[in-house]
DNA sequence: GATGAATGAGGATTCATTCAT
DNA sequence: AATGAATGAATCCTCATTCAT
């Protein structure tokens, strides 16, 4: 019966997925979404703890999609150093877009952040395997030293995540359209070279 | 002592153009506005009739600003046609940039565009004022045709404004962020384009 | 189940009928009401769109009550002329009182008018039937000539409801408690001996 | 320049009187009052302490007026007694009106019966003298059998004041509009027939 | 005396959330 | 699993009242 309750779990994450960016996160009631999916409103509560973790489940599904199309949309580069930079880079652009598809605030933005960490969990593993899988390839192909895939992946996520944390907690003090991301691209291609050229011979 | 009363207003004025822009039109309370403006919430009412006129106050004063920063950023193109487009292309993007600045919904939009127009009253005859002089330019520089500056001035702004508006009402079938001015710029620009090789010889 | 929710939104309209017509509608307020139905005031928002529409459904209910009420009392008359004079007499009568009753400013009546036209078409279709069952007596007993039942009924609903009208307009310029309900009456009654006298012999 | 102060406040109290009667006590605000005097509405509170006061100036005023106005309608009649019965049933209506006029809820008046209680001592000196006059006036007719003028009158208006103070205490546990005067009414008249029966012969 | 300015209290309304069934 | 029903908290707004000038 597991799998009858995950289609109406997907049928929901969709119905909110349109109801958020069409609305944005504020103005989307709950009642809403109910409507949007046929549900009566107290119904979502079986689902789904509370409208922050809907929201945050709806951001996760959407990371997947959007995260293994990129992966794709990568790999015709030639080089292993490109593919990885472009991929970490598309990947700050993706956050960005998802601020602005939802209108999230800073405020918002702020508040749920912890929550992100905690969903963005279940895709790190699989980026983790990718970005491995990368470096590898590198190593196959003589573009960098030999490494440890596992570790050095890792490190590479945590330099790229831990870039786009500061822009968030820098954004704190400055408003919400203020924020630049082309700084924070170009510190990111700059320490993703730097790192990965330590790689190399 | 009406100078008091005005410097009191545009601390309120700042204050809630620093919110609305943080937070949006619809997550902007006035108890944030009345804390940014060290100043009762209620107090706010003795200053302006109401939230709606808030805003579209704060966005008047931000609507003079950009204005006239545009104009003067326009003055140095050589041609009366060019400052000319250039003016009113600028113009729409402001009003773009308004939209997504206070993540304002079409919703909230279409209820308050009457009050912008209202408004917008107060800048037209500045934009009037200059538009004339430009096309006067125009024709001293023999670029134009002689013409009734002022006539032909409100012609130019009737035109982008009704453009404008068409996009607004457009947008009414269709999601907020997904309004796309560039077709709009595009019309607005080959419109212009039309009347103004109209004005020549 | 519906049943249970009838009777909770019954026990609602009598208490809010208690309070309208102890405090007027103004003084009225949700806290009250809700009190006296022992339920959050938010919770009434289940049950009605608003205070408006809560004074409204008040307001039918007692109208139904009163015009049944009436309808019987019109019953012993001897001529379906006098019953229906009686009727439709003592049906303005009703209007003036709930005025009084719930001491509604002529700004708000007028707010509310589109409201009660609403809801009166609730009860205009037993009203219509019980004029036309008077007419059609006043032709079996040859006080009529032949004529249209639902026509003629219909016709003299109009008749009254265009005089009440009348004077809720007139009303406009004038002070609530001086609305003068004796020269309507009068109009009415004299316009509606006219008509009827059109439909005799 | 006392004078000119009295001026004002008699400007003060004929706005109010205008607007309690227009819109009720409780619509009327204070703003409108200030508006309808020429005056800004914090100024209201150099001649009157609060809104309450200000309606019970405003009620003393127009009780002077109406029980002046009595007083001579009721000297026509022959017998000292009828002017008696006369006017104090006029009294008893003259308060009906009030209420009705000035829109006041059973609360409100419930809440302002002790400052009326106050500002009613202004009157009653006055109309002691009427009554004891009319005592008088009543003895040397040789209507009424020898008596003490003062204490008579004094108790006459007592018994008026209690019944009419009965009548308002009864009110509580009844809604305003189904307060009917006409019991009490009866019930004074009989209660004075019976206690000036005992002063004649 | 008069008023501009400020505020606390209260009222209508919306919404996320809970709970019994 | 689903939902009808209920509610507390938050939001916009009005108004009587105060106070410094």
């Amino acid at each position: 019966m597991s799998a009858k309750k995950d289609d109406k779990r997907d049928a929901i994450l969709q119905a909110a997925a349109q109801c958020f960016s069409r609305f944005g996160y504020d103005k989307t009631t709950l009642q809403d979404i109910g409507d949007a999916a046929k549900l009566n409103k107290a119904s979502l509560y079986y689902y789904f703890r509370n409208k922050e973790d809907l929201f945050v489940q709806v951001v996760l599904l959407e990371a997947e999609r959007y995260l293994g199309a990129l992966q794709e949309q990568v790999q015709p580069l030639m080089r292993a150093t490109d593919k990885i930079v472009a991929y970490l880079t598309g990947r700050l652009e993706y956050y960005r877009q998802v601020l602005n598809l939802h209108q999230l605030s800073i405020e918002n933005l702020q508040r749920l952040e912890p929550m992100f960490d905690d969903v963005y969990q279940a895709v790190r593993g699989q980026e983790l395997a990718f970005l491995g899988e990368l470096l590898s390839e590198g190593v196959t192909d003589r573009e960098f030293l030999k490494l440890q895939p596992e570790r050095t992946a890792d490190a590479l996520l945590t330099v790229a995540d831990g870039i786009k944390h500061e822009a968030v907690q820098r954004a704190r003090t400055r408003f919400a359209h203020e924020v630049d991301y082309a700084p924070v691209q170009e510190k990111l291609t700059y320490t993703l070279t730097l790192l990965l050229n330590g790689l190399k011979k």
